[in-house]
RNA sequence: GACGAGGUAGCUCAGUUGGUUUAGAGCGGUCGUCUCAUAAGCGACAGGUCGAGGGUUCGAGUCCCUCUCUCGUCACCA
């Protein structure tokens, strides 16, 4: 068991409304990746995730519909599922924060936590609704702006004149949830994590990274400098897990504070039920071990701060997040945002009805919004998937598989590779490695991509189909080779094929630069089908149409 | 509003700590061309005031200031 550990922690969809192509993306997506990626350069990789079940909207949302928050957590939750194996994600263990083990675990890291100081109670007044008889989060709470007099302004600012307000100052404050105005300002008392106290060790854990890059970067750089207070822990919430601090009955821990925890409890829960409980320590006790974090960057200061300052303050030597891979936005057309309630962009249940789902990983890989915002656009799915998958790499080793079939009757000639070649497969998967090893992806599809050209330029130059140039074939088959294995973290599916069609069997990272002489292909078979992109286009207006009308 | 990050050819992006005279790729577009391959491949060309203005410098896309646009955060939304 000497090989390298790796962790993959893909951020918890909320269960609450099906992901859009930009959640799944930076999260999920990316996740299934490195997963996929790690794997075939033979770690030992363990991707965890699951569903967020609790949360304030869930809670509220269920109010609103007259209906239990676990019923809403528990279809969503269904759905999700379906969606990742439809999208051929496939994890350790994709879990709920509903389990069993994770009440447990987070309950006791908590106590924990409390034991070792780190825990503080707070009392405050907070806004109650009497009709709904729960306490409000300060968006939940509309009223009439006290400086511009706008009559929307939320709890905690003004649409209108982006005013910082406390719910206190609204005139004639109102609840969101049944619209009335029956609130009153109730003491009750918060359970705080001592960030402040955790500080000096949540910046030694940060100046151990000097690698981050970016958002993460500046996004936590930020945090620090301002100055970190506590930040409280439980929420006057039912549905949620139970607070364990003494005197905290009735009250559960906040969703922040408890669904990152899960990238540890779920794989807690997978190595349980695989009957290993002690590779646990491998894992999450271990110094060398990578920990990988796909997300977006809204998610940042949760994993660089909040999530490794809960670690710290268990004091049980758990591992820290080391990579924090974090996306920017994919927005919709124009840079619109992607909306359920105004049916604006691709929700992922939708995606799968209207797409090969190996053609939106590679798409939404390639487009991964790692530098700025980014918005879809029917063009570049069309480059995407026809110009680069198509008809650069799958079509190269189509059109190399067939001539080897034609010209030596099927068998790659054990020939020498021609040096060019070699060293620019070597080039190209030295870069992707290093691409990847730094939490990238979509440069590596571009690399990926030249690689190809490469190979397209090399076969038309030296044309081995003509008659004495039969050995060149090998160096063809080098590069397509290399292809196949590159793309296989990308997209697995299609991969598989073209493993079949070059004969090549529990392929891994190695066999990029494997030298095979004398090796017999399989007979060919269709890699690819071309993307109509016009006849897309028309069934998502379909799609659109139908859902526009069932709303 | 405060703070932070970004605005490089139609699109997606490269551009080390400022310096090979005409700012680079890929895709798209235009033209040409091979024929092994799913009208795929290859080559050539197309010229973007590097968001705007000012400054520092022998020299700035690369540093400083101002402005503008986009995005994010601002701690009971996650």
């Amino acid at each position: 068991m000497s090989e390298r550990k790796i962790l993959i922690c893909s951020a918890w969809p909320y269960a609450y409304d099906m992901m859009h192509l930009g959640n799944l993306v930076g999260c999920l997506l990316s996740g299934d990746v490195f997963e996929r990626y790690y794997r075939l350069k033979g770690c030992d990789v363990v991707h965890v995730s699951g569903s967020d079940m609790h949360g304030t909207r869930t809670e509220f949302e269920a109010l609103r519909r007259g209906i239990s928050p676990e019923e809403i957590a528990y279809k969503t939750h269904e759905a999700i599922v379906e969606v990742l194996k439809g999208f051929h994600i496939d994890m350790e263990n994709y879990t709920t924060t509903a389990t069993e083990t994770h009440y447990e675990f987070t309950q006791n890291l908590y106590r924990q936590a409390e034991a070792n100081g780190y825990i503080i109670p707070l009392d405050e007044k907070r806004a109650f609704c009497e009709v709904d008889e729960i306490f409000l989060a300060d968006s939940f709470i509309e009223g009439t702006c006290p400086k511009c007099q706008f009559e929307r302004a939320k709890g905690n600012q003004c649409d209108n004149c982006s005013s910082l307000l406390e719910p206190e100052q609204l005139i004639e404050p109102k609840c969101t949830i049944c619209g009335q105005s029956q609130i009153v300002f109730k003491e009750t008392r918060a359970w705080l994590l001592d960030l402040a106290k955790l500080e000096p060790k949540l910046r030694e854990y940060v100046e151990g990274h000097p690698e981050w890059e970016g958002n993460v970067k500046h996004f936590t750089k930020q945090m620090l400098e301002d100055g970190l207070q506590p930040r409280a822990v439980t929420r006057d919430l039912k549905w949620g897990i139970p607070a364990p601090f003494e005197g905290s009955e009735g009250k559960v821990i906040y969703v922040w504070a408890e669904a990152a925890i899960g990238y540890v409890s779920a794989t807690k829960e997978y190595f349980d039920k695989l009957g290993t409980p002690e590779r646990f320590d491998e894992f999450w006790k271990n110094p060398d071990a990578k920990h990988v974090y796909t997300q977006g960057k809204d998610n940042i200061a949760f994993h660089t701060i909040f999530f490794p300052g809960q670690l710290l303050a268990s004091e049980q030597g758990y591992h820290l997040p080391d990579q924090v891979s974090a996306v920017e936005y994919l927005q919709w057309i124009g840079g619109a945002k992607f909306s359920k309630t105004n049916n604006v962009g691709i929700f992922c249940d939708e995606a799968l009805e209207l797409m090969d789902p190996s053609y939106w990983r590679w798409y939404l890989i390639s487009v991964r919004p790692e530098r700025r915002d980014l918005a879809f656009s029917w063009e570049d799915l069309d480059m995407a998937v026809n110009a680069t998958l198509n008809n650069n790499i799958l079509n190269l080793v189509n059109r190399v598989v067939s001539l080897i079939h034609k010209k030596t009757d099927g068998k790659v000639l054990d020939v020498e590779i021609e040096a060019d070649v070699l060293a620019q497969v070597e080039a190209t998967a030295k870069k992707v490695d290093e691409i990847v090893e730094a939490g990238g992806l979509a440069a590596a599809i571009r690399e990926i991509s030249n690689l190809a050209l490469f190979g397209n330029e090399f076969v038309q130059n030296r044309e081995p189909w003509k008659e004495g140039n039969e050995n060149i074939l090998t160096s063809a088959f080098h590069v397509c080779k290399a292809l196949s294995v590159l793309i296989q973290p990308f997209v697995p599916r299609v991969a598989e094929k073209v493993f079949r069609v070059l004969n090549l069997k529990d392929v891994t990272f190695d066999e990029i630069t494997t030298i095979r002489g004398g090796h017999p292909l399989n007979p060919t078979e269709p890699l690819f089908e071309k993307l109509d992109i016009d006849e897309l286009k028309a069934r998502y207006e379909a799609l659109k149409e139908k859902s526009t009308q069932n709303a």
